[in-house]
DNA sequence: AATGAATGAGTCTTCATTCAT
DNA sequence: AATGAATGAAGACTCATTCAT
């Protein structure tokens, strides 16, 4: 009963929400492997179709399944892009909370570009990927995972924003970790669609300024050391 | 005959990409009622259903028209989006260019100030829609009238960073607008979903801190005048 | 939207019971014709291929339609045999009614084997579908309108039982409505799988012996006068 | 390869009627134990869901078995209702028989009031399934033991009332059985959506008077003792 | 210009059944 | 014998779009 399962799920008018985990854990060492080659697949179709041109069949075609594989793991096409969205969202974070650890003794300066840099490395791997996922994941609804993940960064960066409350200018340090977690990944970002700022440091150092003046807003900031004069 | 009209349309593998523009403009007064109809039941529908639970028939039953009607005006269901993004873009833009324009004389920080409470308020006059813009909108394609809107947006800035060439810190101004442009608008974006920044001055006095010490990074800022000592 | 619209039909965990009733009315001439050349088709896979072979593609090709006409029409496959067994349920209604009217002076014994008469020359117009239609209908659901066909003649029976109260036996003349319409119904359902019943009075003979032997038990039938001595 | 299945299957264009006898007789302790499981938990999925709401999965899964064993034992899913009804149908009729047997030197009237009275609540036992059963039985097709089933009790009932040929009225003794059996059947299922004759005798009382009216019209039957002038 | 009936390709999803392990 | 992962044909249903009226 197609119409039967669906009940279950919905919650507002404005979205059905249907659950977007996983339908079931593969146990068995093919099942996962299954799994695999779906999320994959995905990626891949979804990378070359957009999401309206993606539709299960043809991922599962892509994977190497049937489609009821596909439904054994995944209860819908969105639960696809969510398990995506989670994963990219997972490793973004274990990323920047690595990083964050190991600059967690250096000056406020050197620990914001890493951080930066970080992120803008993570959101930088598979940039097709990530603007897909960007584009697409608001409107596959709550996504819970994601939604964690984004808290999850949210919540490193408000640490090393206590960690460090006497060198930093805001004091309402949720605020501040809300601005800076906002404005960098927008500019990561933004940065998928201005191949000139791919390769080289000019969005890094542009970041790190305007995070720095943003904690310090009375200290100076080396941009660019080739023959620049202070600033 | 969809798929047929789908072959004319695709350009890129990823996208179709189909004409977003309005299909002719209205000339009688009868007709240009018809189309704001269409328009605000476009925006009621896709606040109410999303865009995925939207479609032109719904839309055209609410507008009160036939479909037929809408088919006269809008050559297909993402040119109704289009003209939705397009109209709120140019309102943001006028809104931003004029308030530019006001403040060209001031100093500074009060310019930087008056221009972001001017984006902060375009966005919020109608949060619903316009969370539903921000999430379709990508994925509607090109949208030439949006990206338009946007580097108009871009083109402001930088135009009131060159004339201010010499009171602002970073030397590659294109790159500043960048920076600027999509930050500010993350965090607008980003008060749409946060109660608590709502009907208040905060985001102001934190977007304006982020901007201004990114601009003058030897800036003091006074963020809130209550008890605090300056920063 | 599918899942959503689906949601709201849902009532208990046995059945999703989805709404049997067409979902609008054909205003203008070409749209009854479609409607009816639908129902026809239906009638017509239906008894050819039975429900399960029966799939609205199929319906609708046989019908010179496209699926989405019929989807115009009706909410569903269940609706299909809804509409098919109401328009059904409504004729013999409507026939017996009409023959107890032209009855409702006769002796008791005429008046009910016309009325049986009546009833089981209904079921025989076209057995097929009645036969398919005896099948399917139960697992289609509530079904409200057959629901109240079979009330209707239910009521019909009462009616007359009350106005010849005088004449018959049984005193809860409700339960003996139930009884009747029941037996009655039973015996005219069975004759459709035995061929020997049909096109003579055999069976004829026996509901009216039955049913008078029940209304009045002192009262001597007449079965087959054809050298029959008097039972 | 389910289509081809059903090649070899399909005999008439109407119905594939597949094979609806078990797969192997289960010879181990274990494996009827495993078959009976499968055949409660068919039963309690078919009450709760409906034919359609069950699927074989979840009848598995419901009965603890894997999906494989189950096909061990039932080829099909149509065998497990057939296996139910059979089931069953065997139970109703061999109560009758018993019965019959037991009330064969009775009067008429005594023995006709245990035959129905066995018949009511032989039916009456597990109301959800028989309801189930009765809506699905048809559909699943020509169901050899069903049928056998019914033609079993029609025997029955042919042997009576040969036995006592000279006591009833009705000369085509074949034709009686059948009238008798359809119509006491239809009474003890219209019983089912009756909650008021549930769990009294009313329907009993009218039942033989409907049956002993047929058989014996010049009989005068004693309904209600109390206060009721004999009919 | 408007209407709204008709279209039909396309999508998701289910589930009976098989078969490798 | 049992398991349960995999299969994939099949079907219900939607909705953007067209076009006769």
């Amino acid at each position: 009963m197609r119409a039967f399962a669906r009940i279950l799920n919905s919650r507002s008018p404005m979205r059905r929400q249907p659950r977007t985990s996983p339908r079931k854990q593969p146990r068995q060492r093919r099942s996962q492997d299954t799994v695999d080659a779906i999320l994959e697949a995905a990626a891949r179709i979804l990378v070359r179709h957009g999401y309206d041109g993606a539709n299960t069949n043809r991922i599962a075609a892509a994977a190497g399944v049937s489609v009821g594989s596909l439904y054994q793991y995944f209860p819908n096409k969105e639960s696809l892009v969510a398990a995506l969205a989670a994963r990219r969202a997972g490793r973004v974070g274990a990323i920047l909370e690595a990083r964050m650890a190991q600059v967690a003794g250096a000056p406020l300066a050197d620990a914001v570009r890493e951080a930066i840099r970080a992120v803008i490395d993570a959101h930088a791997v598979e940039p097709e990927l990530e603007r897909v996922l960007i584009e697409q994941v608001p409107r596959v609804g709550g996504m819970r995972e994601v939604d964690a993940a984004e808290l999850h960064a949210h919540d490193v960066v408000l640490a090393a924003l206590r960690a460090r409350r006497d060198e930093v200018a805001p004091r309402d340090l949720e605020l501040a970790a809300f601005v800076i977690t906002r404005s960098v990944r927008a500019l990561a970002h933004g940065a998928l669609t201005r191949p000139d700022l791919i390769g080289n440091d000019k969005l890094l150092d542009e970041a790190t300024a305007l995070v720095m003046g943003y904690l310090r807003p009375d200290h100076t900031v080396v941009r660019r050391a080739i023959g620049g004069k202070p600033r």
